[in-house]
DNA sequence: TACCTTTGTCTAACAATGTTAGATAATATA
DNA sequence: TATATTATCTAACATTGTTAGACAAAGGTA
């Protein structure tokens, strides 16, 4: 008899609804104030079904980081196999880091939040996946390229950072003269033309 | 008479008193547990003496991310006093950098959190007044070298952030064989040389 | 069918938080 | 000394996360 898978079905879906639910809060409204009282408003069930489903709070946030993860990395995936020369894919690589956050900046905040310390190390793993495509393009040994994709890293997120904590447009103190994106594009193409043999 | 300005001078010592004690339970229990009722058992006061210093939690808070940036320009300042070599010093305000975020964890997290937009433009701004040195290094144009600037403070920031959210040391899959300062100061070095001319 | 068990859901409360109004004490001014 | 001002506190408020315990629906068992 289904019944039961139904329910176990029914049951996932709920858990998705209330990770929805918590995130468009946060779109609508920041951070500040998602609370388990409106996402339980917004799935139509009272506070304490939300602990059915999580721990606590916390526990609810960290789940939607590790969703988050696991989609970008996906769309990572995605990307990997459509584009083989090396420089052009890290390059694909970084625009899609930059589309995401952008796309979803609330997520992005979180994920990328001092706040929140690395609970998913898997996901942080996944990061250096990449390994060997930095090998090929830099000859350097499998030492110095962990490196260098830590450095890869640092600075996509770092520019993401700074112009997401901005609030673009970015004050005149700061006028850069190309779009955003434009500028972003400029500096991975660097750090990417620093390190190819 | 006096009387006026050493209560003037006692208001400012109060006001101080909370904003320290703010940071003294950031410390030790993270921004998580930092309530306006503990911070008034920490100074001797009951809560609503905090009202009258600040308008509100947040804006405790940002007189706090506001006093950061002070320190942390100050020591700039005192920095390009001393060494007038343009490439060593940039070398130099990075580590200073680097050391004011691992010196002060918890205050370097608020004032470079995601969650907490800039409202001090001001600050920002000070980091641009180092283009003159950036264009003696590079030999570029205004705006050129504006773009230079804000990538610098990327690469810092993104750098610090990274490794200041895998506590260090990070997890083995991110092991690199070097010191995380020696890490960041690679990235300099290469960043540096890459707009040297 | 009648009974019991499990499961899903809710009501009502708890303690902790930010914040404010209004009382009271301390100090300064006349 | 009497009055005005200032500093501080008490007590309350609404909003939070979280939990215990009530209640009812559904499922299984005899």
């Amino acid at each position: 008899m289904g019944h039961i898978e139904r329910k176990q079905r029914v049951k996932e879906e709920t858990k998705s609804r209330i990770l929805e639910a918590a995130l468009k809060i946060a779109a609508e409204e920041g951070w500040g104030s998602v609370t388990i009282r409106k996402i339980a408003q917004q799935i139509e069930y009272t506070p304490p079904i939300v602990y059915e489903y999580f721990k606590n709070k916390d526990d609810l946030l960290n789940e939607i980081v590790k969703d988050g993860f696991r989609t970008l990395h996906s769309q990572f995936e995605e990307e990997r196999e459509l584009e083989k020369d090396p420089k052009r894919l890290l390059m694909k690589l970084s625009l899609i880091h930059w589309k995401f956050a952008f796309e979803n900046e609330e997520l992005y905040q979180i994920m990328f939040s001092l706040e929140r310390p690395v609970h998913d190390e898997e996901a942080l793993a996944r990061f250096f996946a990449i390994k060997e495509l930095f090998m090929k393009l830099t000859g350097e040994n499998e030492d110095d390229v962990m490196e260098i994709i830590f450095n890869w890293i640092c600075l996509i997120n770092g520019t993401i950072s700074a112009f997401m904590k901005m609030k673009m447009p970015p004050p005149d103190h700061v006028k850069v003269i190309h779009e955003p994106r434009d500028v972003f594009i400029g500096f991975i193409y660097r750090f990417l033309n620093s390190i190819t043999i």
